[in-house]
DNA sequence: TTAGGGCTATAC
DNA sequence: GTATAGCCCTAA
């Protein structure tokens, strides 16, 4: 059953303005949805004509209703002029001249203009102006019939037999959903015995969400902008889409006319996903009995999940408890996902946003949330738009199956549809017996000769043989669940990288209180805040920042004391890390620099952030963290990165720059033979990486001091500017020695690309002349730097 | 992208 | 404490 067909001939051109407003209501709108549902759709020049003109009319009951603001929509105006209205006619006039029907020819005129009309800036006004409820006073109006027109207007929309229903059936989404579901269930027996049309509009209502999520990119935006609709009326955004989709899967498998539209406007009071399914449970039922379709479409011989749908559906007294428990007892029951799965991962799913709306509709004032926030959303967005991949493809792993074992019983004996293959012992594939292999999960009757399955048979760590629909499933299963897990870590490693920012703040905060005695503790304090929330958290941490970050460093100097395998207590003051770095630094700092008392968290958040598995500034366990962190190019650390291939799995952003001409510049170098053999035996080009290695010395655990990374590594600046929470916290390189061989080859660069007056040298196309022998970390300050110094020890001519 | 000034860590 | 090398920031 094409819904669109059916759209179009049931004349209700009136649904076709809710389409509009159902689209309008999206925060984002694409109008190629719009037009592909045009272009689709069949006799659609009369359906524009006529969506023109309750276009107009909508605008007109705008002013009816109450709306002054009367602005030209360019868009707006010009349809309207097409169809010949005008936006300075009175209101009653031109709701007149809209019921008059413009002539045949005017609309076979709008009908391809239309084709070419941007909705969206209609959309967008009807956004902006419209009330909310601004149809449902049209349809209100028009169905009290108070107003002079409302009878005729009535007759035009197409709206006779839902007044006669008595019922409003589209685009109240402000209204009760639950009353809006139950008048829905209401509404096919008496509408439908009236009239063809209604159940026809029925069957359209119910198609529309079909249509939009039949797969291909238009619908499947569309589908997403329904939902765009459910998150407005705070809903759970990937519940319903993933709700939608599933159900939407099995429609398109089974073309079963899921009210999901109806759904839609149910779920905003259904807290529970499994009521949901009992009210779409109940439209279905309804419109089975209706029409009798499903029932034809849903063949009782073996089409378990399908039935078990069905039963889903009719069971309204099923609860979440015992679905989960069903699916706690049958995880493995890849024969039950059909009619579980599609609840359970509404559940899972809502249970992410539970976590997750309050990052999408919330506002976090402060921008560590908000950073927090994004990396968090982002990453459940990712995890979850892939997770309603599969759950679709474990969907239709299901519906496969289920249509796999039909055509089979088609195909083979009549009995197997009856009693099936387990029962009689015959294979699934070529019905003969034999020595089969039964699927392990409980209810899943599939049986196959290990020939018939076309690969090697493979068993699990039980022993067990499943079939593979339900190994697909079981694979899916522990897929998400690594994926979750995954998403676990990640949100840890989060916090992780935000506690190097807040070691990093109060760092700073600390330093600037020791080193610069001459301020002010309020001048300071004030000059932190100007900069950022350093102060804030300096100065309290029960603040709503305060709290998570505490924790966070608690978490991680816990890590210190475990290792150190002392169970001395934490606080911020006497934390003892916070005493041993202290001494060990010769700054002077007082007693209340040590405030945070997480300065040792932060040195290892410095070096965890310079953190390269080649390069270690002294603590392991942070390295081992930071295996994927790769900072940015300044703030690299002496990491030889001219070896791409230690960056492999690294996301670098210092790429490897290729020299222009290698033997160029080593020739360069070797013609001249200018490397003193001492130098060069003593400094090799590696030599900047032993030079930085001298940090890596292993340090005992077991002495205090083993704690205080070398000062000679990666340390945070003092910001002088904004510091806004950034995931990555600035850092300053390693000090990396130029080698005797870098000198010459800057020389020699200098000597080629400089232009004669010296006044502008190309250090970038130098950096580049002598990448093969310059240390990958250097940048073209770094050589405009180094020439610099060269130049203050010796003339120009050195 | 470059130049210049300033900052920081290290060596002495 | 000072000198120096290397790194960073900012203006042009």
């Amino acid at each position: 059953m094409d819904g669109l067909a059916d759209f179009s001939s049931a004349g209700s051109s009136l649904l076709w303005l809710w389409i509009i407003e159902y689209l309008a209501s999206f925060k984002e709108v694409d109008t190629s949805i719009l037009h592909d549902l045009i272009e689709t759709a069949p006799e659609i020049p009369d359906d524009l004509a006529k969506v023109t003109r309750e276009m107009v009319a909508l605008r007109c009951l705008e002013d009816l209703f109450g709306s002054s603001d009367k602005v030209n929509n360019d868009g707006l105006s010009c349809t309207e002029n097409k169809v010949g209205f005008a936006l300075s006619e009175s209101c009653e006039d031109v709701l007149q001249q809209i019921l008059q029907e413009t002539s045949a020819s005017d609309l076979n005129i709008a009908g391809p203009e239309l084709l070419k009309w941007d909705v969206h800036p209609f959309i967008m006004h009807k956004r902006a102006l419209m009330p909310k409820c601004a149809l449902q006073h049209l349809k209100d109006t028009i169905l009290e019939g108070t107003h002079p027109l409302a009878a005729s207007l009535k007759e035009s929309s197409g709206l006779t037999c839902v007044s006669e229903c008595g019922t409003a059936r589209v685009g109240d989404l402000d209204h009760n959903a639950l009353a809006m579901s139950e008048k829905e269930n209401l509404l096919p027996s008496t509408c439908e015995n009236r009239d063809g049309q209604p159940r026809d509009n029925l069957h359209i209502r119910n198609m529309l969400p079909f249509k939009r999520s039949r797969g291909d990119m238009a619908t499947r935006d569309m589908a997403a902008h329904t939902n765009g609709v459910q998150e407005k009326c705070d809903l759970n955004y990937n519940a319903k889409k993933h709700k939608q989709d599933a159900i939407s899967n099995h429609q398109s498998a089974d073309q079963i006319s899921v009210p999901t539209c109806g759904k839609e406007m149910v779920e905003p009071l259904s807290g529970r996903d499994v009521a949901v399914a009992g009210r779409e449970g109940s439209h279905f039922s309804n419109q089975s009995q209706d029409a009798g379709l499903e029932e034809s479409q849903f063949p009782d011989d073996g089409c378990d999940n399908c039935n078990d749908l069905r039963r889903l559906g009719q069971n309204g007294d099923v609860n979440d408890d015992q679905i989960q428990h069903n699916q706690a007892e049958d995880g493995h029951n890849a024969a039950r996902l059909p009619r579980a799965e599609p609840v359970q991962n509404a559940t899972v799913d809502e249970a992410n946003i539970t976590e997750r709306v309050p990052s999408v509709g919330t506002q976090h004032e402060d921008t560590e949330d908000e950073s927090r926030g994004e990396v968090e959303h982002s990453c459940e967005e990712e995890t979850l738009s892939d997770n309603d991949a599969y759950h679709n493809d474990r969907i239709d792993v299901a519906v496969k199956k289920s249509h796999f074992l039909s055509s089979q019983a088609a195909l083979g004996h009549d009995s197997l549809a009856t009693s099936g293959w387990t029962e009689q012992n015959l294979c699934v594939k070529c019905n003969k017996d034999g020595q089969l292999l039964s699927c392990s999960s409980s209810t899943c009757p599939l049986a196959v000769h290990e020939n018939c399955l076309g690969f090697p048979v493979k068993f699990d760590e039980k022993g067990n043989f499943h079939c593979p629909f339900c190994a697909y499933t079981l694979s899916i299963s522990e897929y998400l669940e690594a994926k979750k897990r995954a998403s676990v870590a990640r949100k840890e490693l989060a916090a992780f990288m935000q506690m190097g920012s807040v070691c990093h703040q109060m760092d700073l905060a600390n330093k600037l209180h020791s080193k610069d005695p001459g301020h002010s503790g309020s001048n300071g304090d004030k000059d932190i805040h100007e900069n950022g929330n350093v102060g804030e958290q300096e100065n309290n941490q029960e603040n709503q920042n305060g709290q998570h970050l505490r924790d966070v460093s608690d978490q991680l100097c816990q890590k210190h004391r475990a290792k150190k395998k002392k169970a001395e207590p934490l606080h911020d003051v006497s934390d003892p890390l916070c005493q041993r770095h202290s001494a060990n630094k010769k700054k002077a700092e007082t007693s209340a620099s040590c405030v945070n008392a997480n300065s040792p968290c932060r040195e290892e958040e410095a070096n965890a952030f310079s953190g390269r598995d080649c390069i270690s500034n002294g603590d392991k366990v942070v390295k081992e963290n930071m295996d994927n962190y790769c900072p940015s190019e300044r703030g690299l650390e002496g990491q030889p990165e001219r070896t791409p291939p230690e960056c492999g799995k690294l996301a670098c952003t210092n790429t490897y720059v290729e020299p222009m001409d290698d033997t160029e510049a080593e020739a360069e170098l070797q013609k001249e033979d200018v490397q003193p053999a001492s130098s060069e035996s003593s400094d090799p080009p590696e030599s900047p990486v032993i030079a930085l290695n001298i940090d890596e010395e292993e340090i005992s655990e077991s002495e205090d001091d083993k704690f205080i990374i070398s000062n000679y590594s990666i340390r945070f600046r003092r910001p002088k500017t904004h510091y806004t929470y950034p995931p990555i916290p600035q850092l300053r390189r390693k000090k990396v020695p130029w080698t005797a061989k870098e000198e010459e080859i800057l020389k020699k660069g200098v000597q080629k690309f400089a232009s004669v007056d010296d006044r502008i040298i190309p250090w970038k196309k130098i950096l580049e002349f002598g990448s093969s022998v310059f240390f990958g970390g250097r940048t073209a300050i770094d050589l405009k730097d180094k020439w610099r110094n060269m130049c203050k020890g010796s003339p120009r001519s050195k």
